[in-house]
RNA sequence: CGCGGGGUAGAGCAGUCUGGUAGCUCGUCAGGCUCAUAACCUGAAGGUCGCAGGUUCAAAUCCUGCCCCCGCAA
């Protein structure tokens, strides 16, 4: 079997490289419009959940489905160059897959390496794009498609395209409208894929700033904080893993929260009050707990967990 | 067998250790008070205490098995 010819991308040997949920609505999509991905790999699976239960990821249980070779590898650093080229692949495409690509890679496919990333690059390259940038509190991200090269996410941009973020917008509703939308542009840019790699620019070093990787102390609320700051935070860990804090020794997750309208400062911070619901003065500002979880517990109102727990009223939340 | 919490009225919880009439705060419904109210007063409805078996004169409570939900960790 000879290379294909970009045009006539339904011919084109696809690899697909990807773990997460916000991948596998792109892999998908690309099933549905038809294109043939020969290959997909994705993170090996792990002990991970309750029992530590080996578990395969989202992308991996699909592809099995669908009757796709799935390859997981553990690193991609050496050995992994033959099994890549015997696939003979013309175009790869990764989406939130967690492994770097080394450099020998890159070269395989006739037509190279092509990265889904959620955010506007170069702002918010790397792991964590989407969480950075409602934390950071930017009032628009989105997709880029670019070409991938060495550095990290920082090849040359075949397309972008913009969406808002408000400020009740989670993380979890987020990554899902950035998946459909990355989903529709690499169908897109496959389907044309001549006039899209031609249209590619490279991408400016003006303005590139770094996801840090999120940890556990950055879901942490420090209720200290201002109130429009910590807002985000809990924004940008809802649905999961949450933002959380304690509170007499509970372990809470805030999964949601308004600013309450009578943010009382006169108040110290970090006081638990009740005032139409469960309300919690930060450093500056108030906020009204609307969706909480505690642990080893449902989710449920802030009004309603206080109603089994009024003596935490007065609390300091820490 | 990675660690841990939980399932009791529509909601959130107590009661379980130490077995003995099913409780609290809300909600709902009815009536009352009030210029009026999410306020206040009076009353009512609403439970096979997750499921099954066992022990006992007696089980939400003790024993055994099972189902379901969740936090940590990774």
């Amino acid at each position: 079997m000879g290379k294909a010819n970009a045009t006539e991308p339904h011919h084109l040997r696809v690899v697909f490289m990807g773990t997460s949920g916000f991948s596998l609505t792109a892999l998908a999509a690309l099933l549905d419009a038809g294109f043939h991905v020969v290959a997909v790999y994705t993170q090996a699976p792990k002990p991970a959940g309750r029992n530590y239960k080996i578990q395969k990821s989202p992308v991996h249980c699909f592809a099995e489905d669908q009757n796709i070779a799935v390859y997981v590898p553990q690193t991609l650093k050496s050995g992994q160059e033959e099994s890549l080229r015997a696939l003979a692949p013309d175009l790869a495409v990764v989406s939130s897959y967690g492994l770097i690509i080394p450099r020998d890679m890159l070269l395989i496919p006739t037509y190279g390496f092509i990265n889904i990333h959620a955010s506007l690059l170069p702002r918010w390259r790397g792991a964590a794009p989407i969480r950075s940038a409602i934390l950071a509190g930017d009032s628009k991200t989105g997709i880029t498609i670019m070409k991938m090269d060495a550095g990290v996410d920082t090849g040359d941009i075949i397309a972008v395209r913009s969406i808002d973020i408000t400020p009740k917008t989670n993380h979890g509703e987020l990554e899902e409208r950035l998946g459909a939308i990355g989903a529709e542009m690499i169908v897109d840019v496959i389907g044309n894929l001549d006039e899209s790699l031609s249209q590619a620019r490279k991408q400016p070093e003006e303005g590139a700033v770094y996801a840090p990787k999120v940890n556990k102390k950055s879901s942490k609320i420090d209720w200290l904080a201002a109130a429009e700051n910590i807002l985000r935070q809990i924004k940008a860990f809802s649905p999961s893993p949450g933002a959380w804090c304690e509170i007499s020794g509970l372990r809470i997750q805030i999964l949601d929260a308004e600013i309450a309208a009578n943010g009382n400062s006169s108040r110290p911070a970090g006081i638990v009050a009740e005032e139409a619901g469960m309300t919690v003065a930060c450093g500056s500002g108030s906020l009204r707990l609307t969706l909480l979880r505690p642990a080893g517990k449902s989710k449920m109102s802030g009004e309603d967990f206080l109603r089994g727990h009024k003596n935490l009223i007065g609390q300091v939340a820490s």
